[in-house]
Order: C-alpha cells, then structure tokens, then sequence
DNA sequence: CTGAAAGCGCTTACAG
DNA sequence: CTGAAAGCGCTTACAG
C-alpha cells in the first residue's frame, strides 16, 4: 500500500493525498473525507524512509549516556532514560538510545556521528560528558542540535546547544549550613568526577559555603571520588587507615558515593549517624529505602530532562537564535544520615 | 555531502562508492581504498532514510512495554527496557521504545500499528500483553517479525512470532516445597493478573504443587490481585479484615505484590516472618535491599530478553520457516521472609 | 483547488 | 570489474 494506490482508489492524485495527510489547508472538505477514508480503511501509513527522504523531520531524538560499566543495573541511569523516552513521546517524537562505554573510543565516537550524520535523529541530547567532549563540539559546530546535562555553555554562545545545570553551588550551601546547624565544623568531603562538571563545581560550592559558615576546610578530609558507589568506598576505607582526626560528617557528591561511604564505614565498625554524619547529593531512589535513609540535596532529574527535552523537540521544529540555558535549583531532604553534635 | 560527491571526489561511480560502503566481493583492493579513503576524509555516511527506501533494513527494532502508569518509576520495567537497548546494540541494532498505557486505546494502538506500518521498525517485541491482544495478532497476520513474553504460541504456530515465557510451574513447585520443608501446610496465595498468561499459569502451578505436596488448598487463602505492588496491599489489607483463620505462608504472584502484602501486614502489627512467612516470584532488584530481604523465585529476565532479542534479531536478517520458542527456569533464592514452623 | 514532475539519496539488477 | 539507469515512496514548488 503506497501514496500511488491510494491515490487510484480515491480517484485523486498522489499529490492531493500528500496534501491530506499533511493537513495541507488547501483541500476542500469532501476531498479530504474521501482520501481519508480510502486511507484508513485500507490502513495506510507513509513509508517514514520516503518522507524523512523528502524532507521532513525523523521525529526522533537521540539519548547518549556516557557511562563506563553495565548501565542496566543501575537504578538511576534507567530512569533517566525512560524519563527522556515518556517526555518525547508527548510529543510525538521517538527516542533512540544509545550508551557510551568509553568516549575516548574511536569506533565508539564514530558510531555516534554516524547515528547523527545518517539522519537517524532530528537532534541530541548527552548525558555523563566531560567539561569537554570532543564529539559534541564536533556536532555542534556540524550543525545539530544538541542538548548537553552538566557542561556550561562556552563564551561564544551558540543557538544549537542547550545546556542544563543544576544549582550545585546552592546544594552544596544548604549542605553545609544544615550540618553548621546541627552543630558539626569538622566537615569532610568527598569529591565527584573532576573532569565533570559538577565535580569541581561541587568541590567550589562545598569551599564557598565552609568560607560562609567560618569553618576552615581540613584538605585530609577532602577525598577523591568519581560519583561511582565503589569510589566512596575506597575513599573511606583508605581514609580509615591513616591515623589523623578524623571529620564528624562528611558530604559525598552524590548518593552512590555515600551508599559506598557508608558501607566502608560499617565494615569499619562505625555506625552513621552515630559515628559520623553522611549527607549525599541527588536524592537517588534507593536513598529513602537505605539504612539509615539518606539525608541528601535533592536534585530534579526528571524536570530537568524534561525541560530539556521539551526545548531540544521546540529548536528541532522551529529553529531560533536564542540562547537556552537551563539550570535549576536543589533542596535539602532531611532524613537519617545525620546527626546533632 | 552524497555518494554522488564522494563518486566524484574518487573518480568511480556511485555504484562503486555503494559496493565499497555495502561490502560487495567484486571491488579490487585498490578501488576499495581508494573510495574508503574520500569516505573517511569527508566524514560521510549514507543517509539511512534513502538506504531503507532502496531496499536496507532499519536496523531498529521496537521495544512495547504494556504497562498502566508512570513507568518511569517502576525499577525493574525500568531495567528490561536497557537491557534491550544493550542487547539490541551488540548487533549494530537500535531500538525505538514505546509505553503503552492502554492496549484498548484506539489511538494508542493506532500509534503502534504505525510505527510498524511506517517502516520505522524490522520487527518488535511486546512485554506485559495479555494473553490475546488483538493489535499483536493483527501485526503478526501482517507478517511483521514479533517476539512477545508471556503468552503461548498457539495451534497454529507461525515462524514469524517467537515466544518466551518462564517455567512458572517448576517456580511454583519450588516455593511450595520450600515452604512445605519449612513445616508450613497453611499456605495461601495471592493471584497476579488473571489476563494474562503468567497469571493462570502461576496459580495453576501452585493448586498443582500443593496436590503433589499433599497439602489442601483453602479458597479463602486465594486472593486477587494484579501484579502490582498496591494489589498485594489490598489483598492483604481485605484479608486482615475477615475473621476466619489464617495461613501461615502466603506466596504472591511476585516481589512487588509481596512487598504490597508485608506493607500490610506491618501496617497490622504483624512481622514478616514471625507471623507470616512470605515468598514472591521475580527476584525484583530491590527484593534483596527489603527489610525483611525477600525470599523469592528468581527469574533471569535479562537472559530472556537477550535470547528473544537475539532470535528477533536474526529472524530479521534471515527470515526462516522455523519456529522459535525461548522457555527458561527458575530458581528459589531463599533470604529472610519466610521462617519455619 | 489540483495534477504532472522534479527531487530527496541510496541500491541493485542489467549490460558490457 | 564498473557505469548508466530504474526504482524505492514520499513532498512540494510550479503551473494552470
């Protein structure tokens, strides 16, 4: 079943029923029923090949997740996902998923530009890169558009790259006031990926609002990490060995990092919040199920993805000048992870 | 940038660049080269819309997920949809996810018609469809390449449906010889969705383990429910309300109705397993984090998902006449639920 | 309001 | 071994 046969069978030509599937204004109302009856009773679909072949849109986005490791077992990533795949398909557009082990990779990379220079996708959006990612300045300067999670924009702002933060420096500000508050000026932390974004940014945040409190920050207590659970681990378990004082509560990047932490900490003999205070960042779904329950900085993945996804789907179908950033805000959870001292 | 430009810039034939890019036997080494080389340097490859117009599969496959609610927060949904993706993408396949909220919608099933109809797809695979679902058999009367978890392959079967489902009955034999080991003869059960074919067969699994265990089935110890968490609550919560005696091991249909079922029971004052022994079916991710961690049936969905994947997948690129059917075990996991008597 | 025709960018028999 | 040409199924100026 094609255009040319339904066109017979309604008695016009192919270029009339184009017209009614593309709500062309110029059909006359009996043209259109006849066409559209024809269509649906025969059920008709357009080869999508032949209309993205002649000019119209794929509607469909691509979904890159840099992630080293097996994706599939973690909660988190997941749920991003099917968050991107919900939000599209409000509007009608699919969602091609694709997951980079190793960004570094040639065949990886090239894989990447060919789901993009193949047409597959009206446009992009990346998740888990670093400060700098060769490919996506690559498909930036090609033309794409591109929705990046966690970079800034650069100095020359360019209309086809839409970037979304969160306000880590405000997270990481409520952080440290509410253990000031609860009494703690021994404040530890361990870091994020540092050639991520929100890594540095995260550790500036964390200097800041220790400078704001009048507590000094002990450079043993800061910790290497890479938002990873097992990074958590290995901070506190190499931590524990050294013989200096120790810190009364300790902020982790992220969730993971401190479901690690806390682990390393048990396996120690030390109870959280006894023994120390742990507060995570993110809010991930296993937090409130964790014991203790994690107290956090929560973070909107899914209204951040879906904003992004909304502006990404807005610039494919009408591409403008303006500049889109999106950055939004953090608040506290208070669960059990701390305590007062 | 076209295979015309690129016939050019090599000086052959855009029948020569097509063979290069195709593979063909019949191009000398140096031709290959020779081409390969303008290819690499322009960073070109061939528009997909054009090469499926012409003739070359998709390489997508469609993901269906049946499923009422905001699945984005259901974990394990979450998980199979990633594994597929994963699976999908070893063989160069990319997958185009689609949540269906409600298998009797039209305009839903109108979309899942069109993304077959469209040519977006080489063949699809169904998860959560009740055991007749008109919009899958209409696809596979179409001849469209499908693979569907948890329904039968009917009498007649056809080459282009492949099945997979879980030996339900070895599972329910399983948990009511553990339960009967553990002295329990009380044993009720709560039901999953009677519509599809997981539901039936797990309860017939169980009336059929309970006889070759020699133990009585009491009808007041069979309670509905949906395979959803909030099922198990009600089921139990009903339950409590009733007078008559009660079972001293329950097993439900799977973990996330067992987690339905202790949220009652707790909410009543009575501890799992203590007072209630409680087995599930699936071996949910968060199963072993529960408090109590849940005994349960496990399941390897991601080995089902990756064989069906991979005989879809291979269906796709070389349509044979054989019919394919994927049934994998289970296996019991005991944890801590259940406690003997 | 509507049809004939060009064009989108490939692949693949066909002929040599 | 290789090129010219038909064909895949649409959309959209163009002309009337």
């Amino acid at each position: 079943m094609n255009s040319i046969e339904i066109a017979r069978l309604a008695g016009v030509s192919r270029s009339t029923v184009s017209r009614v599937i593309n709500n062309y204004a110029n059909v006359p109302p009996k043209t259109r029923e006849k066409v559209m009856k024809v269509i649906q009773q025969y059920n008709y679909f357009p080869n999508v090949s032949a209309q993205v072949l002649a000019g119209k849109r794929a509607r469909t986005i691509g979904l890159f997740l840099i992630a080293p490791g097996h994706v599939s077992s973690d909660i988190l990533t997941n749920m991003l996902i099917v968050s991107v795949i919900e939000d599209a398909s409000a509007y009608g557009y699919y969602v091609l998923t694709h997951i980079i082990r190793d960004a570094n990779d040639t065949e990886t990379i090239n894989n990447v530009k060919e789901i993009f220079f193949q047409r597959r996708i009206d446009g992009g959006i990346f998740i888990g890169a670093a400060k700098h990612e060769p490919i996506i300045e690559e498909l930036i300067s090609e033309g794409f558009i591109v929705g990046v999670v966690d970079q800034e924009q650069p100095e020359i702002q360019q209309f086809n790259r839409i970037v979304a933060n969160f306000n880590n420096d405000s997270g990481m500000k409520q952080a440290v006031a509410y253990l000031a508050g609860l009494g703690h000026s021994k404040i530890g932390v361990i870091n994020g990926d540092m050639n991520r974004l929100s890594g540095p940014t995260k550790y500036e945040g964390f200097l800041k609002a220790m400078q704001l409190c009048g507590l000094h920050v002990n450079q043993d207590w800061v910790l290497a990490g890479s938002f990873h659970e097992e990074s958590g681990y290995e901070a506190i378990y190499s931590f524990l060995r050294t013989q200096g004082e120790r810190p009364t509560a300790i902020i982790a990047a992220n969730d993971s990092v401190a479901f690690g932490a806390i682990r390393a900490l048990k396996e120690h003999g030390l109870q959280v919040p006894a023994d120390m205070s742990i507060i995570g960042f993110d809010d991930h779904p296993l937090s409130d199920k964790h014991h203790p329950a994690l107290t956090t900085i929560r973070v909107d993945f899914s209204g951040m993805l879906k904003r992004l996804t909304s502006i990404l789907i807005a610039k494919i179908e009408q591409p403008t000048a303006d500049v889109k950033q999106i950055t939004l805000d953090c608040s506290l959870v208070v669960r059990e992870s701390c305590r007062r001292v």
